[in-house]
RNA sequence: GCCAGGAUAGCUCAGAGGCAGAGCAGCUCACUCGUAAUGAGCAGGUCGUGGGUUCGAUUCCCACUCCUGGCUCCA
């Protein structure tokens, strides 16, 4: 982006930014039309719009939401200056009397500073601004009130539970437009509806809520992933562990999570009056085989990978879809590694990290930076040496990032990775922890150069995340129609007519002996409607075959596009499927 | 966990204090058909669970379970 590009856009932002916030109190103004007692809390911009929380003496209903925004739209139309004042904390404690939260804010504000008003017609609110000049530069066709929603004054759950109303503002009619028909597209490409109508899996309450069935259609995706996952590792100088799914207390005892992460932990299990955990981390496994041996300078790095699967506790309210489960398989793994070793690791494992998801089609990608917090375990000196060896791999790698000061676990600074997807959206997917807790409460060592025993270094990794999140993101980064190396069926064969069963069949094995994931459609619809189911259930290849191919030994290729290509030959079309599988094109 | 909304056929959804509905999917039958739905028929439900009101509740009331949107954006 060009100078001037740049300096429009935080123009653009800025002006966005005004007109939210000055929506916002518009907004505030037409509740209390409608609810004169109406305890008013905090009404910030947000991305793509703004919200307000109020504490109302009923619920809201849509229809209040209705005539709030009736409300609203003429109080933009009737053209009301947003006047700034600047008055003293007394003055402002007076003028605020019958309304708790703002008193509170304003005890919250340096005792030095005087505080500042904005007002709009009959609506006062304590705010630092700053605002659009009018009502009349807010358009009342470019906002609509999205949503009601329970919020915590204070985002804290001790505290009382507001009325949040959300919203969204533009500045023109058509971008309002737009965004909506984005959130129209988010809500066509959401990962549970999709799942249910690719049929890729399924959860059920009744047999525990937040835990995966994958379907036979998941599955195989799964399996490519996995496939995928295991090949690269293998190329990439890890080996693979496989470990068990629960570990007496002991274990987790040594490893601190009964102390620090017992409220994600599943009850234990009394087994031979022993308590046993299923595990919510494969880490104190993998240092259990570490220490079956001495480890000498020379074995090190260690990198070990596992797919472990993992439960965690999550508070029922939170469960959503993929993305938040209780039961998940980490694609998880461990390096071991002497200090002078680590900044290559790190580096090595963030240029991984990199071309993995460049193969899965990702390329937008950040990283986020957390440091050492208040509280925290190892010598402030490691901690130097740790995240100055993160930011150099970073750097090295060519990644935009941004630091969360104080942002690491106690045990250590980390580097998160957030992918964008197709609609713009961040994830937050892969995440490489040092960790200086766990060495020293397992003992582990290895011996130097020097002979002297010494600690290692350890560093957590996940690429993906967890398969179960990153299928829900990569089902929505493509909306279902996965590229040829991951798609659950890669061809279908369609036979114009009965009469051409016997060759579809054949076809088909042809395309499954070449490694190819092809089914027949040999039910009695007709070719058109065949089509439409195999062009719903978005497979990249739909074959027709009539005469003509039968009497060529070939295949007409309709693809999901709705291209259709020239007849080519069996032979020809595996060999294009293949080099498109292999070379993980993106179609 | 908390606030709000929801739960009716496999899916999407309509309905109403008095025999439970549609479309799609499924099953059966017929059909010689060239690039997004051939037609006809059949079957399918303890109306989320438990309690209450009522002559009668899937509908009204209460509780519970689960799902969805939030509870991170700080005048």
């Amino acid at each position: 982006m060009s100078q001037s590009g740049v300096s429009k856009q935080l123009d653009r932002d800025e002006k966005l930014y005004r007109i939210r916030h000055s929506t916002a109190h518009v907004m505030a103004e037409a509740v209390l039309r409608e609810f004169p007692d109406a305890k008013i809390a905090i009404g910030p911009p947000i991305e793509n719009g703004f919200y307000y929380d109020f504490d109302l003496p009923r619920s809201l209903t849509p229809e209040d939401l209705e005539r709030v925004e009736e409300h609203m739209r003429e109080i933009i139309n009737e053209d009301h200056a947003f006047e700034r004042a600047v008055i003293s904390r007394e003055e402002a404690r007076r003028r605020f009397a019958d309304q708790p939260y703002k008193l509170e804010l304003i005890e919250d504000i340096g005792s030095e500073e005087d505080v500042s008003l904005y007002t709009q017609n009959t609506f006062t609110d304590l705010c630092r601004g700053p605002h659009v000049e009018s009502t009349k530069q807010l358009n009342a066709k470019a906002f609509k009130l999205l949503s009601i929603a329970g919020a915590y004054w204070r985002g804290d759950e001790k505290q009382k539970m507001l009325q949040r109303i959300y919203g969204t503002a533009w500045e023109t009619p058509k971008e309002l437009r737009q965004h909506l028909d984005h959130l129209a597209e988010v809500e066509k490409r959401d990962h549970r509806r999709l799942g249910r109508e690719l049929d890729l899996f399924s959860t059920h309450e009744e047999a525990g809520s937040g835990l995966i069935y994958w379907h036979p259609n998941g599955s195989r995706v799964r399996l490519a992933i996995e496939d995928y996952w295991r090949a690269e590792h293998l190329d990439n100088g890890y080996e693979l562990l496989y470990t068990p799914h629960v570990g007496k207390s002991w274990l987790w005892e040594t490893s601190g999570h009964l102390e620090f992460y017992n409220e994600n932990m599943y009850s234990p299990m009394v087994l031979d009056n022993a308590e046993y955990y299923a595990k919510p981390m494969n880490c104190p496994f993998h240092i259990m085989i570490y220490k079956t041996q001495t480890r000498s300078y020379r074995d090190l790095p260690l990198r070990w990978g596992e797919l472990g699967t993992v439960y965690r506790y999550e508070r029922s309210g939170v469960l959503h879809g993929l993305l938040r489960v209780r039961g998940f398989t980490q694609d998880d793994a461990h390096i071991f590694c002497s200090p002078d070793q680590i900044e290559a690791e790190i580096r090595e494992v963030l240029r991984f990290s990199l071309q993995v998801w460049k193969d899965f089609g990702f390329s937008d990608i950040k990283a986020y930076l957390a440091t050492q917090p208040e509280k925290s375990v190892g010598e402030d000196a490691d901690w130097e040496r740790a995240v100055g060896s993160l930011i150099k791999a970073i750097d090295a790698e060519g990644l935009p990032y941004e630091v969360e000061e104080g942002g690491g676990a106690f045990y250590g600074p980390k580097i998160d990775l957030k992918i964008q997807d197709a609609l713009g959206r961040e994830w937050q997917m892969t995440t490489i922890q040092f960790d200086f807790n766990l060495p020293e409460r397992f003992g582990m060592t290895f011996v130097d150069r020097d002979g002297k025993e010494k600690r290692p270094y350890m560093v957590h990794r996940a690429l993906l995340g967890s398969l179960e999140r990153f299928f829900g993101v990569l089902i929505e980064h493509y909306g279902g129609a996965f590229p040829v190396w991951l798609a659950p069926v890669q061809a279908v064969v369609v036979p114009v007519a009965p009469a051409f069963n016997e060759y579809a069949e054949q076809v088909k094995s042809e395309l499954r002996a070449a490694g190819l994931r092809a089914e027949a459609d040999l039910s009695d619809a007709r070719m058109n409607a065949k089509i439409r189911a195999a062009q719903q259930r978005k497979v990249p290849y739909m074959l027709i075959v009539g005469e003509n191919e039968r009497n060529g030994h070939a295949v007409a290729p309709r693809l999901r596009t709705g291209e259709k290509e020239d007849a080519v030959a069996v032979e020809q079309f595996i060999t294009r499927v293949q080099r498109c599988v292999s070379e993980k094109a993106l179609i």
